[in-house]
DNA sequence: AATGAATGAGCTTTCATTCAT
DNA sequence: AATGAATGAAAGCTCATTCAT
């Protein structure tokens, strides 16, 4: 599934992978049909197959392009000068409107990957990633003298990691309502609250919770 | 299906279910094969449908004995005298035993429900009655004086039930590896830091965060 | 595929084979449909994977029952005061008579044992059997010098089985055109002749050339 | 599709012929997708089409090709001072080592004949013009009074052709173990024998069992 | 009630062949 | 001539569900 492909070829495959997500995103993982992204690429049944070997394989080059949007909409960061309670909550803003805009599929990585060996693992792996960068910023603030030491930083990033991301499940894919202002003010403050971050608000330059926002699949 | 049974017709019924529940914790919901089911129960293909209408009706009756089990587990209240860190890690620790021991079933739910819109409804209905209780604490300790009063109760008890099952989540079922005392003792630790409860530990008698923390599903 | 099967299953199982028989011989394994069997068995086509796992596992049963048939064709043997030529044009005629009633199955099976390696295999198997008797009488003749003592026996019995093995399939597949007492007349006497039988005719109570006449698939 | 080609075109019909003799070889008639061709040939899928109608017709020029090797191979006759069994060998000799060298194709060619029925009736004029020589020379022995008369010439020239044909089946097609100059003395001498040749041998200048062994396909 | 056979819609995948460039 | 993308007819197989006993 790696040949070269001629121009042409290249648009079908895009046209694919975009009806695929589509797809994917009104139906699910499940009740997708490969006859369902033909039909809505417009091309024929055995068209998929000149490109991609099997749904799970059209699934992963989708899910791989949602990733990376989504690694971008969290990739700007505050300035030094910012206080650790402004960058938690620039983080989690970014995180909660990212999440927003990529929700069906991210909960659809999340179904799949409970089912699938394959996607679990790959899932797993970015959760971690995305742990290990809070937990990063948790040890720098404990060695700071900024925060609660008492607490694993492994153990608490995994903690906070769950609450934003969950809560966004909850919001986005299990549609309870909330306001959007609030709940990334609510999160970032019992973010800080939970480290002990308090009395600490007004010193600058603090570590970055940052990323903290574990992309897409926190 | 709901036609008055036999004392024979009852007891297959239960192998049934008894079999079920089995089956779809080892394959998974999708992976379960109706004569799966009939073959663990020890009965012929076709008796299934004496009793449920389909794969989806059994695995609603799975469920509910489940969440039934759960619910149990996380029953067991402190007396009036203990503080509110004290009810926090009772709680906390009897969710984490609850979820363990429920883990299969829970993250099968999980599966099931981002699939299947009459599942999605019932899971949010049950997340719902579990957050509600933690709102209602929280809302007792905000008139009580005690913790942070600017934190929107409805948004803080979800963010505590996500953070808490989303751990276990990770834990149990994406198989991150936690040490179990370290475990609840730092998620309560950071639940009542969110909240704002320092310097009201020992103040007895709080209202309890609880089994709250949505049983089985939260 | 060895469940034990009610009266009505066997009948049924019987009856797919049955219309396999046909199939396979009208239209050969691979233009062989499953389809076509179960159509020409008056069932649906999903009843035809209650009974067998794919077109492979019915033709092997398909098969066992030809050369079964064929073996009990091959049976009769003459008594002890026969002469070596009358046993050789005895077995002759016998094996062309089981040759031509299942010509359509053995050359099916010639067919399909040159493109699948476990039919192949049995296919060695089979007609290693039965040059084994032929090798065996050659060797008892040799010992007691009625033949050429010259000719290795395992070469020998490979030779004569082709020669009249294939010299039925020419006639009954490739449709060649013989007549039978002149065709068995003449494979008899070759094949005396190529042992160099000449002048021993009139004993009495030599070897057998017999089941030598490779049952089958000789 | 026998239009004029220009020089590269005849040179990409070449390779295509090369590739599918080496493909159909290593895969089979029916396990070779035209795809396997082109890309053994190095050219594209649909230059295929340019040259040849389908599968089948690539295929009748391959086995042409291959027939006709093994005409040359087998058109070595001995000079007239030599005897019957020295011309038997000589030609047995031939026959053996022309299947072993093109034992894949003929095997082939044997597979598919007994499928399509273009391919059949090919197989059997290709036969019948090979025993036709067989039948000659046995006729112009008898004649001269050199042989057993009573042996029917077009029925032993079968016979003969199916001795030796299918003992080369079974060597080199079906992997039985034989010795080459043991095997080949042992068939030109069942060959003699069979006719009853004995006593003749040393009569010079009788007629040739010949490459009239069938060539290919005997 | 219990059984197990029968059914057939539904989906995936392959690949010879055609088409447009 | 050469290319490689596009096509869609087959075929196999699964399995929930119905039926007959």
């Amino acid at each position: 599934m790696s040949r070269t492909l001629t121009a042409r070829g290249e648009r079908t495959r895009q046209r694919l992978i975009d009806a695929a997500e589509v797809v994917f995103g009104r139906q699910g993982f499940l009740e997708t049909k490969i006859t369902d992204i033909t039909a809505e690429a417009g091309s024929a049944n055995g068209s998929f197959y000149n490109y991609f070997d099997s749904k799970e394989d059209i699934f992963s080059v989708v899910i791989s392009r949602v990733n990376e949007r989504m690694r971008e909409q969290l990739d700007d960061r505050l300035g030094p000068g910012a206080t650790p309670r402004e960058r938690i909550e620039h983080a989690t803003g970014q995180y909660v409107r990212a999440y927003r805009t990529n929700a069906q599929m991210v909960a659809l990585l999340e179904q799949v990957s409970s089912v699938t060996p394959e996607f679990k693992a790959a899932r797993i792996e970015t959760r971690r990633r995305y742990t290990a960068r809070n937990e990063r910023s948790i040890r720098r603030w404990q060695e700071a003298g900024l925060m609660d030491a008492s607490l694993p930083p492994r153990y608490a990033a995994e903690a906070l990691a769950s609450m934003v991301s969950n809560f966004c499940y909850m919001w986005f894919t299990m549609e309870a309502d909330f306001e959007e202002d609030l709940a990334i003010h609510t999160l970032s403050r019992m973010w800080a609250n939970s480290l002990g971050l308090e009395g600490f608000d007004d010193e600058p330059g603090g570590g970055v919770p940052s990323g903290s926002s574990s992309a897409g699949l926190g």
